[in-house]
DNA sequence: GGTGAGGTTTAGACACGTCTCAAATTCTAG
DNA sequence: CTAGAATTTGAGACGTGTCTAAACCTCACC
């Protein structure tokens, strides 16, 4: 029982199944096809391969489960993604917003050697640069229950903890503003009807949409 | 014109091709093949989609040549790839005979905003662990006229300057003899009729056979 | 409980890179 | 100069992953 090799489009399928599970969406043909950025067709056509080789269940019209094996690659996969991000960032000081483009070309092609002494080298970094966790060598991952921004009372003060992490356009403004993990955040005001919130970063005001504040993990 | 996206394959190829040019070796159906590990049949394939896409000149049944945009390619291949071996030894200290199956891989997704940041920070290196010139920012790269190092006479010294860079096997031993790039060794015996010879590495004697010896660049 | 809308799968096609086997060409000795 | 050997190419097939268009389920609503 060899490994028959998974191609980079297996290892990011499975990773994307597993996000969307772990975020509580249901992993839909839909919703894969989406995050994939391929036709839905193409995605029933993966689920089937998944199934075939005993890394998912696929209920045809009901949907997709990812197996033991499954996850288990799915969560190599995403130890290999955040830990490349970390590590471009601190060791290469590659900028938050590129960091996840890199790593998700990267992350296929990371040899266990190489992951282990990056690991090391970082000394077992926990979270990536956007705030989500690293799976350790055992691949358990600590998921942490944050508190959105948009949670924030006025006059209340929180952490940034947690970013999204795959718009790099997002990104850059989110780090002009300071509003990336490690930074200090105070809640102004948040304007009536879903309006906008005003928050304080670095003493400086920043207007931001709701929308965007229940993106931002805080604690 | 924008660029096709050249995907691993056409990488790979256009590198071994412009290798075996640059090592005097008439790039011929055959030894692109071998080099590549593939039928002959699939090769030629590849010289047509080359000749197709521009990269090079293929005459069916003479020869294949590289173009000036094959070329260029070919050196961005390689710069990458020895950059990667460099970067790899000195930075996460990874043993010469492991690095360059490591580079093959992650030659294909390293981009140009990497390649930048890494050469400046190992202070623009001008050859890989092995011994081979590393392309510039420019895609210029410096040869040199070795000699090898059968041809020192007995009582002769030198310093070594160029390995093979793909046996792994044959990386660890000559790893383990420190005739590795840097090490100082001397000519102590040549058996007659192309015989094994006899060289001094750092106090120890090894036998190592003519055909290696041939093998290892000197100067 | 039927029906339609929306989500999902199938069918058929294509690009890519590989293979095997057969045919074509070139090279090499005699 | 020519026959056999070696090299190279062509034909047809396959696996992978994608697409579009069409058929198919499911579920919610009337
Ligand atoms: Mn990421
Ligand atoms: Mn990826
Ligand atoms: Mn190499
Ligand atoms: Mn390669």
């Amino acid at each position: 029982m060899s490994k028959p090799h998974l191609s980079a489009a297996i290892q990011d399928y499975l990773k994307e199944i597993y996000k969307l599970q772990s975020e509580g969406t249901r992993p839909t043909t839909t919703a894969i096809a989406r995050r994939m950025g391929v036709a839905p067709s193409s995605a029933t056509s993966m689920l089937k391969k998944l199934a075939a080789l005993g890394l998912a269940e696929h209920s045809p019209y009901r949907g997709v489960e990812l197996s033991e094996a499954g996850s288990k690659i799915a969560l190599e996969v995403i130890r290999h993604h955040r830990l490349l991000e970390v590590y471009l960032a601190e060791t290469l000081k590659l900028s938050i917003d590129a960091v996840h483009e890199e790593a998700d070309r990267l992350e296929h092609v990371l040899s266990e050697e190489l992951e282990a002494r990056i690991d090391e080298q970082l000394g077992y970094p926990t979270h990536d640069p956007h705030g989500d966790p690293i799976p350790d060598a055992g691949l358990r991952m600590q998921k942490r229950r944050l508190r959105s921004l948009d949670a924030l009372q006025p006059g209340e003060e929180a952490t940034v903890e947690r970013v999204p992490d795959d718009d790099a356009d997002l990104l850059r403004y989110l780090a002009r503003l300071r509003l990336v993990p490690g930074g200090h955040v105070t809640m102004r005001r948040a304007e009536p009807f879903d309006g906008p919130m005003t928050v304080l970063v670095d003493g400086d005001e920043h207007a931001i949409s709701r929308e965007l504040a229940m993106q931002i993990g805080i604690a």
